[in-house]
DNA sequence: ACCTGAACACCGTTCAAGT
DNA sequence: ACCTGAACACCGTTCAAGT
């Protein structure tokens, strides 16, 4: 499957060569199933946002902040399982069955809870900006494969030219991700909050 | 220059060879000034973040709120008269100098006017994710390229099984996408803002 | 020493030719 | 009818060979 592959050599490496090669089938074969390797990348984002989808099994959420929060984790989750993903969500908005079916249940949810539909609409486009975006500057943790290249980078920073970068940089060392994506997630419920209870 | 020919003909056409012709050289003469054509590529970002740098004759904002939302429409105005950056953007966190100067400015500029620095630098990096996602979100919109493929595929979508995404459609399509930004980015400054009287 | 054309090792995609 | 190897038209990158 295309997926795992992408999950294995990540977007790069990538390649309709290898993937025929996977299968044990030809290159000009997979033209006969999909129309081309940007549509294959379609799929495989949502492989990806099919495990955001809700478990039938799930317990229903006591208030709008639990169900956002609820979801906001289990897209975080799914992006540090496959973080190879990451680069195609970034260029796609995604269009695929599951990514609208995420759409409309989070929003369906929010509705139901009590938000009014446009803020409610807005709400999901603003969390999965943040999610993507977080995603996207975790990638670049010391953990990460270019690391040494970027650490490097820094570290010519100098601290007289740079210094609230350089001091923010150290005041968010000290905290985990997890909870600094909590932390980021919460303040933009908060925000959602407000605007709800102007009107 | 590299981010002329990115505006101009956008990131996928974009080529080595195509670059060196308009500069009448050949593609290796490119190699004897960069390494790659990856770091290429962080130049042309970083010129686009060279336009979101604070102006020497900008009056001193007033509050935080105010310069926050000064750096997103300027950052904001940069993306939309340089869209196909975009991608660029997406794909990498900005490491060259203008991008960290940028950084530099607004997490000084906000801890001067109140913020405590860990908030100056989240609010940043949330912020900026922001006008990232909702650029994102707006070259999908019906004035871009690929318009019709989307809306093709938007129509085919059955009111019955995406009740809340088509009806949130409706009501976003009623606001210009200017006052939507602006909506949005206020629900972030309310959210900080709530976090900063909190402590 | 500086520049280039040609080459290398790839791509995504197509298509004539086999079974 | 289904599948494939080879080909086409490209890439980014390198390098021997020219000046």
């Amino acid at each position: 499957m295309a997926a795992q592959l992408v999950d294995e050599v990540g977007t790069n490496e990538f390649t309709m060569r290898l993937l025929a090669e996977r299968l044990h089938s030809s290159a000009a074969m997979l033209y006969r199933h999909v129309a081309s390797k940007d549509e294959l990348m379609v799929y495989v984002v949502d492989r990806l946002l099919a495990e955001v989808t809700e478990a039938p099994g799930d317990k229903r959420p006591q208030s709008w902040q639990d169900a956002a929060r609820r979801i906001a984790m289990r897209f975080h989750r799914a992006l540090s399982q496959h973080p190879n993903v990451l680069p195609l969500l970034a260029a796609q908005v995604p269009i695929g069955p599951n990514g609208l079916a995420v759409r409309e249940q989070t929003i369906g949810t929010l509705v139901q809870l009590g938000l009014p539909p446009r803020l409610a609409a807005r709400a999901y486009t603003t969390i999965a900006q943040y999610i993507v975006g977080f995603a996207a500057l975790e990638s670049n943790s010391p953990t990460a494969a270019h690391a040494s290249a970027i650490a490097s980078y820094y570290r010519e920073l100098d601290t007289d030219t740079y210094p609230h970068t350089v001091a923010a940089a150290d005041a968010l060392t000290g905290t985990p991700l997890e909870d600094e994506f909590a932390e980021g997630l919460q303040l933009i419920l908060d925000g959602i909050d407000r605007a709800r209870r102007k009107r």
